[in-house]
DNA sequence: TTTGTTAATTCAAAATTGCAACTAACTGGA
DNA sequence: TCCAGTTAGTTGCAATTTTGAATTAACAAA
């Protein structure tokens, strides 16, 4: 009796989509992949789960993150699985897909390493990486609308305006200064730094606001949207 | 030179929240385990992946529930990716799981392979189903109050009274009739069927109502919740 | 001191929601 | 046959919430 074929093991990545907000517009970080498949191809940050190194697949997602980008998001959550055999020509696999999201003052020391790209305007790429991608801004887009998800795409302190101008940016539509205020006060989760107001303007200058501490990992959600 | 020690593969499975509404609270559906680990005790069903069989992993979830539980689920959706080295004892393990939600008529033929657990009341459960449990319900309660989601819950066709009931059991609090029927209305998810109604009962018989074809696959959301 | 510009608040109009009362349509029993 | 009981579905209005224009505040530059 023969041995019944081994079938080869499933192959588990993976990837991360790091986005943050640039001139306006959603950007997403890609790098040069070194290795094969798509060597010297722009990708997705992604690789082998270590089994021997990692916690889990949201550590693997932050080493591969610091070690492909250089870069650490404090803001680093799953996104979604994508398997089947097609999408990675090495065989049958698995990538673990994480969302990043990072003001763009975090990307300027790893300029040299990645690639912004805008996600309205996004190459032709390697693996299923256009849907993850897709996936993700959709995804993000969606939780703006109810969340304090954008806060991750302001460097702190920020004054109110400034936030405003991200969530418009990330939503693509005009909001209600008095409503986008009164919501975020709902939400709760700034907090006024005492006496820190943004000089400089020929106007008066705005507060300056940070993120409660227990919001910085965790999201601050409103019933109603905005 | 000695040669580098060989990592175990990684184990890739699929497990399924099978949900449905029962006597007025949200069950899960639990299979007794064939094998170690854990033989005999009840779990979520769930298994490998089958790389040489399944299309994605979204077809291995539908395949174990097929054959473990003998359901099959018109609405399947992607909940969360459980991993790490201690979830599962054989090693470090990566289980995609996947959340289903049918009507109790469903689960009759299965009434013999399946036990349907109150998910405020489960009992201790092997690898980390009990928090696998607790994410999906905690989704599906969370999406419940601005989508369609519920439906699923429902067995076609029914009656905005019936629907009204599955809503309320699912989010556990009171729905104002006219409020309810406005929500619904608004997100335009069902058609009545043309002369079809409710009778038998010792009042006025109620219309009968099935999900437009639009939303059998895909939710409808409301902005503003309900 | 005046002008221009942006920050932040006020208040009334508009939209949404919740409630109670009402009408509708059936069954079953007097 | 008709009346009581029960649930389905609608209507109109009061209460609440949301919205945005108008207003006030605070600064720099000229």
């Amino acid at each position: 009796m023969k041995d019944a074929p081994v079938s080869p093991p499933i192959i588990c990545t993976v990837d991360v989509v790091l986005l943050t907000l640039q001139q306006g517009s959603l950007r997403v970080a890609l790098v040069r992949r070194e290795r094969a498949p798509f060597a010297d191809a722009l990708a997705l940050p992604g690789g082998y789960i270590h089994a021997q190194d990692d916690a889990d697949a949201q550590a693997s997602a932050a080493r591969v993150l610091s070690d492909k980008a250089g870069v650490q998001s404090p803001y680093l959550e799953q996104l979604a699985t994508f398997s089947g055999p097609v999408r990675d020509p090495r065989g049958w696999s698995v990538a673990v897909v994480y969302c990043a999201l990072v003001p763009p003052e975090v990307l300027a020391p790893a300029a040299d390493r990645v690639t912004l790209v805008d996600v309205s305007a996004l190459p032709p790429l390697p693996f299923d990486h256009r849907q993850i991608i897709d996936t993700a801004v959709q995804r993000v887009r969606s939780k703006s609308q109810y969340s304090s998800l954008p806060v991750h795409l302001c460097a702190e302190p920020f004054t109110l305006p400034q936030l405003q101008a991200v969530y418009e940016a990330v939503l693509g539509e005009a909001i209600n200064k008095v409503s986008f205020r009164r919501k975020v006060d709902e939400l709760a989760m700034l907090e006024a730094v005492p006496g820190a107001l943004q000089t400089g303007g020929a106007h008066r200058p705005a507060q300056l606001y940070r993120v409660r501490a227990a919001f910085r990992q965790r999201l601050s959600l409103s019933a109603r949207g905005l």
